[in-house]
DNA sequence: CAGCATCCGCTTTGATACTG
DNA sequence: CAGTATCAAAGCGGATGCTG
């Protein structure tokens, strides 16, 4: 990118990660932790393979993104973040908290990727009843499915194991997922719009936001 | 700018405000409130004329700006930022802060206005005695001089006014000034690098962050 | 003069094809 | 798997022109 030339230290951000893509690569980066290249690219649908060696390239330079060649075994190089690389999490997690409001109500057939659900449900869901016995639930919503569950108050994301025996398993478009944990729609309205579950909603409610004071009408 | 067509907020706020220019234009509103075209082509040096034309209107059906066109005896458009646009304040603030550390350290003769300084001093700066009797600076770093005054334990920037009379003015480079803000240098080495103080300096130091404790040598 | 729109050359992006 | 090469289309930056 042609740096803005400004004596700011905004300007100077967005001249290291202002070019297009280069967020969404430090996202990948930040959600799945040290990552090969064809792992990028399927986390990134829409990019092409140039622009991504490229931006690769530049955020190298620019201390962001650390390339480390595997052991022979593998053999294949590994990208990661570096400590200023990790330093960009505030910044992701307000822009995407900005962007929820953005998201859109209706289904444009936009691409989705289960491992996205990590930033939403950090920023949205935490544990109510975070002395209880800890809860699990699977989340089917495209791809691959993934286990959510609440680590001391926190709920995370992980990818879903051989012996994960979850409380609770919810499938259905992705829409009605994030609508229910944005609050946006309760359980009756995601079910409308296709969500399914099969186990204990409990697991599901001890996790949700609280419901909004209903606002009487003026 | 092209979407990213991807179910996340942060594709989706970057769908908005991603583009080149546009987190500039959001941070001219937010610092110096309501303004008309030519205030913010001031404030945005290297922007092309039509590229600002574009982004206004891009940003206007983001609905992050809007346009009022002002009273008959002006008679001129003012813009300014709607209650989503200063939602990105936590935005600009993360990012500002992420960049800090990517500040030239020589000075490749960038372009500067004194109002930018608004950014990092509500960052960096704070009134350690908040109890005391206020304390003004002027601050001349290239253009216009600006007003450091403290707020209730915040500092602020504001112009400066015929009536105000400063216990301190701190003339230099902004390389200098920004450098002993963010504590990379020190009052003696700030003014190695031209930075030129006439008054009471105590009204300075009482809103410098704490010195570091001094590493000792490994 | 404020607030753009138009035109033009250059750079960046995106899609596809190809290589070690 | 991990990129490079190629090329058309879009975007950007600079200059200039137009309109109240």
């Amino acid at each position: 990118m042609r740096s803005y030339g400004q004596f700011c230290s905004l300007a100077r951000a967005l001249d290291v990660v202002g070019d297009r893509w280069n967020l969404l690569i430090v996202r990948e980066l930040m959600l799945r932790g040290p990552s090969r290249y064809t792992d990028l690219m399927a986390g990134l649908p829409g990019i092409a393979t140039n622009l991504l060696a490229d931006r690769l390239r530049d955020l190298e330079h620019a201390a962001v993104v650390s390339r480390r060649e595997a052991l022979p075994p593998v053999a294949t190089a590994v990208f990661e973040l570096t400590e200023r690389g990790r330093a960009l999490e505030p910044v992701i997690r307000e822009l995407g908290r900005w962007g929820f409001e953005l998201m859109p109500g209706t289904d444009p057939d936009y691409a989705f990727r289960s491992h996205w659900l990590a930033l939403p449900v950090s920023l949205y869901l935490h544990d109510r009843e975070s002395g209880g016995p800890p809860a699990t639930i699977e989340v089917r919503l495209g791809d691959d499915p993934v286990i959510l569950e609440a680590v001391e108050d926190e709920v995370r994301t992980r990818p879903r194991t051989e012996t994960d025996d979850p409380d609770l398993v919810v499938s259905g478009p992705p829409l009605a997922f994030l609508g229910l944990i944005s609050r946006k729609l309760d359980l009756a309205a995601a079910r409308a719009r296709g969500l399914h579950t099969e186990g204990e909603l409990a697991a599901l409610e001890r996790l949700l936001p609280e419901p909004a004071a209903s606002a009487p009408a003026p």
